[in-house]
DNA sequence: AAGTGGTCTAGACCACTGC
DNA sequence: CAGTGGTCTAGACCACTTT
């Protein structure tokens, strides 16, 4: 493992970091399966036991690993969680667990605003819209659907863009800048659709986010995400 | 500082970390001060350089602090406010919508901590814990199951509190001063009982905060608290 | 030029676990 | 007993910002 190169710095411990998700990612390590000790990664990568320390230390506190000391470290049961003030893009959010990422796009139309989406976007009845489906999978298994009003104004290129391989999400951030956020949280049960879509149990309940944002002062997007309720949780942490 | 009497253990860093605290909560530090660098930790303090460094990341990583190089570290602005998951008293908040505001004691005992317990509180099993369970109305309709363990150490006087005429959260804020917090969300099926105690439809999903409180670095309360998912949503809004 | 945080190392001692 | 992670140190080099 190299540190020289000022082109590209790459941390050290960063590259211990992607090595291990690497070997997550791969299906080398399961969920449970026995890291390799720190003395094991030094001697293997060629790094300082400080500096595989600082980077298994910053893989368990960002829940992906956990630690014992006499017994080594192990990789965490992947109950997902995301912080849901905090405009996530799932599909890094996915990458950085070590795990596989890949989007599906359901529907993408020219919508119409009815009465209510008028009201939330601030426009007029009748007024055009840009409409998306997406279903966001993580090692295969759905995790997400995302039902997303866009603001043409805003994005007038998000009909022609691939949500393969960009993120709604990061398509409106790439083009407008983000300027405010409005996010309610619900528990519901799914349609038998979304369920379905879900490859959830029978009387699972779903984790709902409803977020609206603004670029300018108007209403840019306005998104609905369903997560299974089994498989997906919010978590936050803040100071006083 | 010492590292040395294995009595009380604390690491350095923890020290170290307790000490900036201090700084802030005394009120010596504001927002957008200036942390002393480093080095005039390392000098303060007598301890290294490497010591100071991990103080600070973790502050910075828990949202205490930021760093820039060549700068400074300077200590956050603390916008919790604007937090959708704020610490909120349910009463205050039933209150503030005009209703009517009444809680039942369901549970109020001295508990022992089991092995998921200690894991939380960072105690070891067996540890003493106080243990409620309090059922909150509005307009005499159930609205939240609160079932909360506290750290006697930091609440002394819990089991003595009349949690009728005071919530337990208010309790905790009035003796404990709340230092940081942890939420998680989830949507999950009620049990039976919860589900006759909230008067819930059959079916119909909860939504449910985690929330962990620290006091001075010690785990201060762990608290669960179970909402009819529809009659109930979180809501939070936010600037960039 | 002086100061800041960012990173890295080699070596050390410790408490704890499992055999 | 050997192996694990947890912690700590003294010193080093770097890129960066401020003066």
């Amino acid at each position: 493992m190299s540190a020289t190169g000022a082109a590209a710095m790459v941390p050290l411990y960063e590259q211990v970091k992607a090595h291990v998700l690497r070997m997550i990612g791969s299906g080398e390590l399961q969920a449970f399966s026995r890291v390799p000790s720190e003395n094991e990664l030094v001697r293997l990568l060629n790094v300082s036991r400080m500096t595989v320390n600082r980077a298994l230390n910053d893989l368990a506190s960002e829940g992906v690993l956990t630690r014992t000391a006499g017994v080594g470290t192990f990789v965490a049961e992947q109950s997902v969680r995301a912080h849901p003030l905090q405009i996530n893009n799932i599909a890094e959010e996915i990458r950085r667990r070590g795990h596989r990422y890949h989007a599906e796009v359901l529907l993408l139309e020219l919508a119409c605003a009815d009465q209510a989406l008028a009201r939330e976007f601030g426009v007029h009845p009748q007024a055009p819209l840009f409409h998306s489906i997406v279903l966001h999978h993580e090692n295969e298994r759905p995790i997400q659907i995302e039902d997303r009003y866009v603001n043409p104004v805003v994005a007038p290129d998000y009909m022609s863009a691939d949500f393969t391989v960009e993120t709604p999400n990061e398509h409106l951030v790439r083009v407008a800048p983000l300027q405010r956020a409005e996010h309610v949280v619900r528990a519901a049960n799914p349609d038998p659709d979304q369920a379905q879509l879900l490859d959830m149990a029978p009387g699972e309940p779903c984790l709902v986010l409803r977020r609206r944002t603004w670029t300018n002062e108007i209403v840019a997007s306005f998104a609905t995400l369903l997560y299974p309720g089994s498989r997906y949780e919010f978590a936050g942490r803040f100071t006083v």
